[in-house]
DNA sequence: ACAATCCTTGCAACATTGTTGCGTTTATTT
DNA sequence: AAATAAACGCAACAATGTTGCAAGGATTGT
């Protein structure tokens, strides 16, 4: 189960032409395995014993794997950068998730849209939308 | 100009049932007169000479004021708090802001309606919506 | 195979933002 | 005026993320 996310998250990585390490590759099949965004710190919790990383390294394959678009991060109220690997509905404009205004976790609503009705003030420039849900999760409502 | 702002300040504070000190007038009333949301070190440089405030009473008194429910602040991908005086659209639960990707500015969009036709998972609880469009600022752009 | 090059990693130090504890000052109440 | 409550300033702390640099490992070219 994890060893065919392994899989494909060594694929996916060098599809873009990056080095799979094992360490890109590891954290990359941990995000792809976890339905809801997760914290730096929870992902180096779910790392093996085999590929113990130091918390740079965590912080810089993070913002390599961000940078090649494999995932994305989520800005919180707790001001905790959140992961999430990215599916296909990421490659649009648009963007939901919803904040547990409790317990801070973050989980992607891919089926959603967006009406475009309204316009900026002259000068400005849009570039993405993202909208974000706040309530209680299941475990704290 | 500043000082009819100082005055209405003095008013939202006191009808709230609050001790109108110096600092907390002197805070509304910057964020009154200003269009976007301003962070702590934005706000602690406009103060004026005659009113030096130590870091952490400045936290305290914008705390106790969205405490209050005269102004609300923002998350940015910054990391970085932002404080906005409150209008009479944010009674509603629902918030729309224009985020700058290059300089990180977050200005109000109020007049923005935004249509509830999605659900949560079931067990999760509703409680507040809040649209982001992000892109380049005029000055960026 | 060997050397040169580039990328990746680990460690230490640092930066930034915001919080907590506590004693002192200031305002309000009695 | 005395008692009480709220607000303030200072110092220390916590949490998250960043930067510099030297060492390690993989790729490439010869
Ligand atoms: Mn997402
Ligand atoms: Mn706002
Ligand atoms: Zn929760
Ligand atoms: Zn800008």
């Amino acid at each position: 189960m994890l060893n065919k996310l392994h899989i494909t998250a060594e694929d996916m990585i060098q599809q873009n032409g990056g080095r799979a390490t094992a360490g890109r590759i590891g954290i990359l099949a941990i995000l792809l395995a976890e339905q809801q965004a997760m914290t730096h710190r929870e992902i180096e919790q779910r790392l093996p014993g085999t590929l113990q990383l130091d918390r740079v390294t965590l912080y810089r394959a993070l913002e390599w794997l961000v940078g090649k678009n494999l995932i994305h991060k989520v800005t919180s109220d707790d001001r905790v950068w959140r992961y999430h690997a990215n599916r296909e509905v990421h490659n649009t404009h648009q963007h939901a998730h919803f904040k547990c205004t409790c317990c801070a976790q973050v989980i992607c609503l891919d089926d959603l849209t967006i009406e475009r009705n309204w316009h900026l003030p002259t000068g400005y420039r849009f570039q993405e939308i993202e909208l974000t849900v706040k309530g209680l999760c299941a475990d704290c409502g």
